[in-house]
RNA sequence: GGUCUCGUAGCUCAACUGGAUAGAGCAGCUGCCUUCUAAGCAGCAGGUUCCAGGUUCGAGUCCUGGCGGGAUCACCA
């Protein structure tokens, strides 16, 4: 079953077709929704055939309406403007499309395509707690997983765990320095923020220990040498830090002894590092399932920093990289416009590159995908450049699937997040805040109404829950992914105006009057029924769905179908407040309604859905 | 400096991938709750789409060159 949009499609086509003899792929056809200023429901834009063609926009576009009205009993009428052909629909075309939607239970959704998508996001360290940056990568992640499995995908997904390395150790290394020998349950703390907490307190002993070694004669001669190029003193130790954790610091010497020792397998040490690590990993998973996100599998950097050695090794012998004089092996991208790259260390050890190769060989092996998405942060940009160019070379059957979605910083009014100085929004406490802020929010309103206060407290708690979480996530996610943004935890998240509320407020209302109208027999027929505008502009929208699921699929966009949300709801709310339906004026009108908020209802439950936005009941 | 990316109303964002007079929300101002949930609706005001050229029936969108912000240019991940 076709709705009313292909349908105009395929006519427009087989009418060129069979009075111009001009062949018009369906799908091209531009058919759009006709501005509110014109007579007309839909509006076919005729210019591109006018060159092709080359008859006037008004010959054409008389001879395509007669053939509609001649050749479909939907079309009724329709007039020309300036190359913009306006057809009317008849009031059965209408009826025809809700008939549609009420009888496909998984409208918008594709039956199972036999392919496999495969999407990996978060990707933490185990030396700190999620925060604001990672909640808007988990949020595009997890819509677009979603976004997938309704294209008939099957959709596995993963996280890398970046568990191993010196970040970790400073951890480890300040835990056994001031931790005392307690734990997560002892301190009252969430195990991720318990190991955080020690990595804040690691480089506050760093920076002191710093501080004062800027005052001894060996960082004066240090800084003598750079003195001579005119460089100030403080300019200096700013810039100098990392070298000085490398050369000088006796904190960072112990810490580096760490993890050479991890990696020599010392029992002690990985015993230690395991504990810290399952500390972290219960703190994420609550965190995960608090924002509605599971995982099909985990990567343990631990276990697979080893792996693309070998594959970059083959690839060495059949030429399609070269190796330096000191031994270490490079790939050169410059026929492309690209740099050489690095991609094994001359000791043979890896590095980045070499594991993103094993990782992604590892999980074809396991999984077969067809698409492999990373969300990634657009900092990465030239890292994926770069991976996706090698993969090709190297003869990857899956390299044709592999896409990076990047997306734009998360800032705060005040700039960047530093983690190392412990200046970062978490996602806990923001998640925590923002459905505090769904309850004072939902008390004012309930001052007056006094609808929520009268249910079970569980049942209030959901509310908040879901009204909070829906208001956050939908401002995470109805912008553009590209894009970087500004979020202000002082205002923390709006509740009215294009917010996830306001959805889930349209939803809500719809529950409202379906439960009263539940109550009594009502009339099913409506063949009579004559439409008003508002009415058809709820089943244009509607009719629109599946192609929003397909674009937001084809472009990696979750941001699309927010918008499209939006746009249902509010069409919806102004109807609201234009048509009674409890009080219609007709049974035919009541039962037409009926059946036109039913559906709306569902759209707007699937569509947020896919966000991995609940909706309320009542709210 | 090279490469990538973004630049639209005071602020945060749209614009169906080149279509009609560039739309929403927030903030400001006016109205609408004894009538289906006012987390709502209606209205006022707010624009040289960073600048200059070009491509064409048509450009916020594509091309060229500037200007401005961000990212990146590690044998870190």
């Amino acid at each position: 079953m076709k709705g009313i949009t292909e349908e105009l499609q395929s006519l427009v086509s087989a009418g060129l077709k069979s009075i111009f003899a001009e062949e018009a792929e369906a799908q091209s056809i531009v058919i759009n929704q006709t501005k509110k200023e014109f007579e007309g429901d839909y509006t076919i834009v005729l210019f591109p055939f006018v060159k092709r063609l080359k008859k006037s926009p008004k010959d054409i576009g008389d001879e395509l309406l007669n053939y509609l009205k001649e050749n479909s009993s939907h079309v009724t009428g329709g007039s020309l403007v300036s190359g913009f052909l306006n057809v009317s629909v008849s009031d059965q075309a209408w009826k025809d499309q809700l008939a549609i939607l009420t009888a496909d239970e998984s409208f918008g959704e594709s039956p199972d395509n036999g392919k496999t998508f495969m999407v990996e996001f978060s990707s933490p360290n185990t030396n700190k707690p999620l925060h604001l940056g990672h909640i808007r990568n988990i949020l595009l992640g997890h819509a677009c997983a979603n976004i997938y499995k309704a294209m008939g995908y099957k959709v596995v997904i993963t996280q890398i765990i970046n568990d191993r390395g010196i970040a970790v150790c400073k951890s480890m290394y300040a835990w056994e320095k001031f931790g005392n020998n307690s734990n997560p349950s002892e301190e009252g703390k969430k195990g991720d923020h318990y190991v955080g907490d020690f990595y804040v307190k690691y480089n506050q002993i760093l920076a002191e220990e710093y501080t004062q070694w800027q005052s001894t004669d060996e960082a004066k001669s240090v800084y003598n040498e750079k003195a001579k190029e005119g460089v100030a003193e403080a300019d200096f130790f700013k810039t100098y830090k990392n070298q000085y954790f490398n050369d000088f610091s006796k904190v960072g010497a112990e810490t580096k002894d760490m993890l050479l020792k991890w990696e020599a397998g010392d029992e002690e040490t990985v015993a230690l590092w395991k504990k810290l690590n399952d500390w972290v990993y219960e703190g994420f998973d609550e965190t995960y399932e608090n924002l509605g996100v599971a995982f099909t599998k985990n990567y343990y950097e631990s276990d697979t920093y080893l792996l693309g050695r070998a594959s970059v090794e083959e690839h060495l012998e059949k030429g399609l990289f070269f190796k330096k004089p000191d031994g270490s092996i490079w790939v050169d991208l410059e026929d492309i416009g690209m740099d050489q790259k690095i991609l094994l260390r001359a000791d043979g050890t890896s590095l980045y590159m070499t594991q993103d190769i094993g990782t992604a060989n590892i999980r074809y092996e396991e999984f077969k995908a067809d698409k492999m998405v990373y969300v990634v942060g657009n900092e990465q940009d030239y890292h994926f450049k770069v991976l996706f160019e090698v993969l090709k070379r190297m003869g990857a059957p899956y390299a044709d699937g592999l896409y990076h979605l990047s997306y734009g910083m998360v800032e705060l009014p005040t700039g960047k997040m530093k983690s190392r100085e412990g200046k970062v929004v978490d996602a806990d406490d923001l998640v925590q805040e923002v459905i505090a802020e769904a309850e004072a929010s939902a008390k004012e309103s309930d001052r007056e109404s006094g609808r929520l206060g009268v249910l079970p407290e569980e049942e209030q708690k959901e509310i908040f829950r879901r009204v909070g979480l829906g208001a956050l996530k939908y401002q995470m996610i109805r912008v553009n992914p590209r894009k970087g943004m500004v979020f202000d935890p002082k205002d923390s998240v709006d509740m009215h105006g294009v917010t996830g509320p306001y959805i889930q407020n349209g939803f809500v209302r719809i529950q409202s009057i379906l439960r009263r109208l539940n109550e009594d027999q009502i009339a099913e027929d409506f063949a009579d029924y004559i439409l008003f505008d508002d009415e058809k502009e709820l089943l244009i929208a509607m009719s629109n769905y599946p192609n929003v699921v397909k674009e937001a699929a084809d472009n990696y966009d979750p941001s699309l179908i927010a918008n499209y949300s939006y746009n249902l709801a509010k069409t919806f709310h102004r109807f609201y407040n234009e048509r009674s339906i409890l009080k219609a004026e007709s049974d035919s009108a009541k039962a037409f309604r009926k059946q036109l908020i039913t559906e709306v209802a569902k759209i707007l439950e699937k569509s947020m859905g896919l966000l991995g936005i609940e909706m309320p009941e009542r709210m």
